[in-house]
DNA sequence: TCGAAGGTGTCAATGTTTTGTCCATGTATT
DNA sequence: AATACATGGACAAAACATTGACACCTTCGA
């Protein structure tokens, strides 16, 4: 708005929309998908409202219907369709899809392992770059990003990585899911999520993932590193009025203190601040979540729904958000 | 003052930009990207500010527009296009904390401390952001995030500041940091700088601000996390045929282990890959550090010169006159 | 069941525009 | 004298536009 339309050339549409050049192009001159400006030289204007519009199209026709009739469709109700089939059609997955997905990102997590072997950084950036496409930016997260750590840590434990590639890996998807969150653009009255390590969890990528996810699922987000005492999370989460602590339990599966910081940490918030934990120690302290109504989170699916079902039931007015953001 | 907005060569532009020296004049010539002063002898001298625009036009061209396209756009435009890069919903950025102009580094620091001392992290992201049209990527590297950390520390030492206070600021500016680092690769040709610190130093934000700063004058960096044992160090050096390495000491001042890694380190790497070390400690160990052929840099704007030196002596010879190239 | 028709994505051929690089020549700087 | 820089022109590669053709699929009528 504000600024006027952004110029995108043809090639960067294909990118971000995932159709080819030839398709866009196609679209047009059969279907008058969009219509972008021209340049002097004749050539193609597009701003980001074609792309958004050729975002819905393509996955719309992947959904089954033919482009023949959505091509004339406005915005609108292209917009209703999308949220029609997001109700009905999310549950029964094709398995046939299911698999090609399973299949990419398996190929893609292959494919990051290497780079990381080889400590091509910059390799590994532009896969998961390249991935959210493929995947969506969920998917990438929880069906990429958190598998390729757990290896990533598996093959350090078993001495096929250094250390230097585990560090390395690590560094590098930290940055790149800081990226990920973002600060602005959300209403101050979407709720807030704390994510961080107790005390003696120094392991971070758990907690940064989870506030990437939460992140995209449309909440506010306060990432606090990792290893913080209960009383300094607790600080935070009264400050920031949070909604949800989320916290992240990795790498001593045997603390004998976690316990303890958990109870003191449920004793020192709010009651009605939530407490979540993931990651692969929270079998190790089960019973000390169950004591202190910390609720458990096996993977980033199940955070999705406990997040959705926090999200109302608390205190003030129904959530007012202009427009739920699609994906 | 000082490194800040001296006055730039082409040949200096064009190493930190990672633009040939032709590229600039032409894009100069055919869009009026960027119009540079001339000296008597009618030689192109560049602003910061100007540098900072090309990195930016840069990094767009890589990521698929074109630059005839992106050449007349102001830097606000510019501005905007980069942070919707990073989020692939395209959303208008928010007006918010923009209203102050032109402040002193001092004013800034003093804003983003009462930033954190409130938990606003989104608030503090803005004024960071905010600062680099003001003073400059390198002035904010070296003269607002550099003494802010520094500061936050401080204030923490002395209990003005809880440890949530310090583990929220260090982990935003981390991620602040993150997204400075160059995410492409420049000319493959551009030195490679990798950024850590050694084993047993638990502090990140020393070593992400060199990595960033590096990134900003045109290095290509990997940035390794904290606290590598020496061999793990010498084999990511090694592997990228790094042609520095900078260490950061901060925290733990009297670590005896320290001088032992840093010897197993200088043995462990071949000659021609400087070790540099900088950070609060590096006094402590002086020692150590001369006696292992480590140069010891006080601050960024010491990391400038001493990189610019070690720019050019690529291979084999014995490194020559230290001539700063910014004249 | 078969074949025709229409819808859809892909490709090849050809010409144009855009953009990065290079060369030659002249001037300034060291 | 040896670099480094400026300028203009030339050139080549990449990206884009346009047209027409083709292969594959679904649908529908014979």
């Amino acid at each position: 708005m504000s600024l006027a339309d952004l110029p995108l050339s043809i090639r960067t549409v294909s990118e971000r929309t995932g159709l080819s050049c030839h398709v866009i192009r196609v679209w047009e001159k059969r279907y008058s998908t969009v219509q972008p400006r021209r340049s002097r030289g004749n050539q193609r204007i597009y701003s980001d409202a074609d792309v958004v519009r050729l975002q819905r199209l393509r996955r719309l026709t992947e959904q089954g219907h033919s482009i023949g009739k959505l091509a004339h469709l406005n915005d609108e109700q292209l917009n209703q369709l999308i949220s029609d089939e997001g109700a009905q059609v999310a549950r029964p997955t094709p398995t046939a899809e299911r698999a090609t997905v399973s299949q990419s990102t398996h190929e893609i997590i292959t494919r990051a392992l290497a780079a990381v072997q080889e400590m091509d950084l910059h390799r590994l950036e532009s896969i998961l770059e390249a991935a959210i496409l493929e995947v969506g930016q969920i998917g990438l997260l929880g069906k990429v990003i958190g598998p390729l750590a757990e290896n990533i840590g598996q093959e350090w434990r078993q001495g096929r990585l250094h250390a230097a590639h585990e560090h390395l890996a690590t560094a590098t998807i930290r940055t790149f899911l800081g990226k990920m969150v973002r600060p602005f653009a959300l209403s101050p009255s979407a709720p807030l999520l704390v994510a961080t390590t107790p005390a003696g969890q120094l392991h971070e990528l758990g907690a940064a993932l989870v506030a990437a996810s939460a992140s995209v699922l449309g909440w506010r987000v306060t990432y606090a590193g990792t290893s913080l005492p209960a009383e300094e999370i607790s600080r935070i989460a009264q400050v920031q009025s949070a909604r949800v602590v989320a916290l992240s339990l990795i790498h001593p599966e045997d603390d004998p203190f976690i316990p303890q910081e958990l109870a003191r940490l449920r004793r020192l918030l709010p009651q009605k601040t939530a407490l979540i934990a993931g990651g692969r120690a929270i079998r190790a302290y089960s019973a000390a979540l169950a004591e202190n109504q910390i609720q458990a989170v096996h993977d980033l699916e199940e955070l999705g729904e406990v997040l959705d079902a926090l999200r109302r039931p608390t205190p003030g007015t129904i959530e007012d958000l202009p427009t739920p953001t699609n994906e």
